[in-house]
DNA sequence: ATTATATATTGCAATATTACGATGTTAAAT
DNA sequence: ATTTAACATCGTAATATTGCAATATATAAT
């Protein structure tokens, strides 16, 4: 067997574990980080950057780009890759609602 | 290979990611609520509340307790699973700083 | 048109995760 | 001491993830 079993939890408590599950690589985690502290954000940096190949990096930031958390533009030959602002805000709040809800304790 | 490359990140990329995927999983998102909205807190509660075999909760009870989000204290024969508060805020104080820092955009 | 550059996709091997039945372990109840 | 109840661990099958070489695509430069 092995799959989740995703049809048992509801829609809010498969997302939120999506949201944790692509951030959950710290390949992903430090292209964020990345791209934060950069002006331009641009894949080829990302591969000298991290030391993956890049065909690695461009399937992380795939899954980055399937939550909604980076935006893609093409600029000539390059990719321009951004945060989406928006997104991160909305996952935080998302996030933050997760921990501030599940705070109570029973023993 | 497929083996995540650990040693080429920071320990601090690693703990977050590690934080992230221990709660990308929809049954740990699950646990969490269901025992932060008890008063007890009793693992065969939740394999008849969550609907996944005696095992399985085990073994997400087991990766929550690895990370420190849950204690768990011996209570005859039953065991009694608690979110440990400290650490959970702690956790979400880290969480929120890399979300924090990582806001800047680009384009 | 051809070549060079940047990124995406494909295919595949290695490894990790998910789930559960079977079996251990431990403690209360009889 | 045996039985029962609650949970943990083991073993294993099914599936998912990770990573990369090879290849495809798409644009810029020549």
């Amino acid at each position: 067997m092995g799959i989740t079993k995703s049809q048992i939890f509801t829609d809010n408590q498969n997302d939120l574990a999506q949201f944790f599950k692509v951030l959950g690589h710290p390949a992903r985690v430090a292209i964020l980080q990345y791209i934060s502290n950069q002006n331009a954000c641009i894949c080829n940096d990302l591969v000298e950057e991290i030391g993956l190949a890049q065909a690695t990096i461009s399937q992380h930031l795939k899954e980055l780009k399937s939550i909604g958390l980076l935006n893609g533009e093409v600029e000539g030959k390059r990719m321009c890759y951004c945060i989406n602002i928006e997104r991160w805000i909305d996952i935080q709040n998302q996030l933050n609602s997760f921990f501030n809800k599940t705070k109570t304790n029973c023993c």
